[in-house]
DNA sequence: ACCTGAACACCGTTCAAGT
DNA sequence: ACCTGAACACCGTTCAAGT
């Protein structure tokens, strides 16, 4: 009887987003997440949205998924698929710059994502791809097994922490955000080598600074490797 | 059940006939925010059982505070006024290790401060402070300033990723985890290096790992600096 | 086994109205 | 200027009921 409503919106947003009629599934519903995630506003992903664009009621997806937890968990996984693994030839310097700067460009493609690699830690096929192949990695850099084992934690943590950084929209360069307005106000009285150091503090594009900290990470583990 | 005082028992007049309401105030909004987030059930803070607790209805708030993200910013400078700046005597390094313990530490009290530390850039008074005081401590190391102004980006970084993962439960040490049961299972076929490793990648405890990251992060700081 | 409507117990935010 | 009740537009999750 509802369906007869001729001003219902939901059935044509559905058939905008997907032309085919979606039969409900698990995949379905990890893929309508994962794309209100990467919406152009920065969305976030709800499980009534979710619904609503699958044209059924939230409770449905139960059927499928046992809760947000387990939700996301898949939604991380399945983002991380489009991590480029294999891409690079060459030493391994270019491949684990290369390797990480995939990771953390799919973790940056929405706020929510990167904030959701630290909610739930991903141990999903994907990530295990990504971590055989740092191991990879290392173990061609001459890092000792126990050393890389602990550095991988290391490297991925980093990324994700940059994507969840940089996702929130907190651009250090910038002069007008939040963060170069507090170190600018910041009295030299008080604060004398925060005052003294802000120009530094802010300078740097996001590669560059990228760049640098993983030059630092590396350089900091192949000092504790034992080769 | 909104039993608790936020105020000194100076007072000792039963609260049940509720003769003197605690006033409203940016402070008493503050104060009881952090202390929902501190519940020790690992709680989250809203509005509206802010509202409730302090006797007023959620629209109250908003005469001393902005929106929801302002609150969390106050929020968390509010907590980090608890991290220990200036506690160790002694050698940089041992300075440099405090100042970062109790840093994680205050931000590990409770997941979502851990995550609010992504969410909103820290840029209160005690931020200033933090960031001062590592500045000194690179200072003495020898450090210029330049690769400080950035090393002390990536070390608050790291404490805050800790902390966040930290803080979500995720012990890689207990061999009941999620993560301890799918690197188990990780095929040796298809994950050779990450199987081989298994052991080595959940071994340690939480200190220990601590320990060696800031290790690898200092040594890594060192080598980039011109002393 | 899958799907549903309806309810439950929450959210942040706005707004006209009171004091 | 401060505070309020009520509403608006959302949440995740459960449950009895349908197929």
């Amino acid at each position: 009887m509802p369906q007869r409503d001729p001003f219902r919106a939901s059935e044509v947003e559905s058939r905008r987003t997907r032309p085919a009629k979606p039969p409900l599934s698990r995949d379905a519903i990890v893929e309508e997440a994962l794309h209100q995630l990467t919406a152009e506003d920065g969305g976030a992903m709800s499980l009534r949205k979710i619904a609503k664009a699958l044209d059924t009621g939230p409770a449905s997806l139960y059927a499928y998924v046992d809760d947000m937890s387990e939700l996301r968990a898949l939604v991380l996984d399945h983002a991380l698929a489009a991590v480029r693994v294999d891409d690079a030839e060459g030493p391994w310097r270019d491949r684990l710059e290369a390797l990480l700067r995939s990771y953390g460009k799919v973790l940056a493609s929405s706020p929510s994502l990167a904030q959701m690699a630290f909610q739930t830690t991903a141990v999903g096929p994907n990530a295990l791809r990504i971590a055989e192949t740092l191991l990879e990695i290392l173990a061609e850099a001459g890092v000792d097994r126990p050393t890389a084992a602990w550095a991988i934690d290391m490297l991925t943590m980093f990324v994700t922490a940059v994507a969840a950084e940089h996702a929130h929209g907190a651009d250090p360069g910038a002069p007008d955000g939040a963060v170069a307005q507090a170190i600018n106000r910041a009295p030299a009285s008080e604060y004398p080598r925060v005052h003294a150091a802000r120009e530094e503090i802010m300078s740097g594009t996001g590669e560059e600074r990228f760049a640098w900290s993983l030059d630092v990470l590396v350089r900091g583990i192949l000092s504790r490797a034992q080769s």
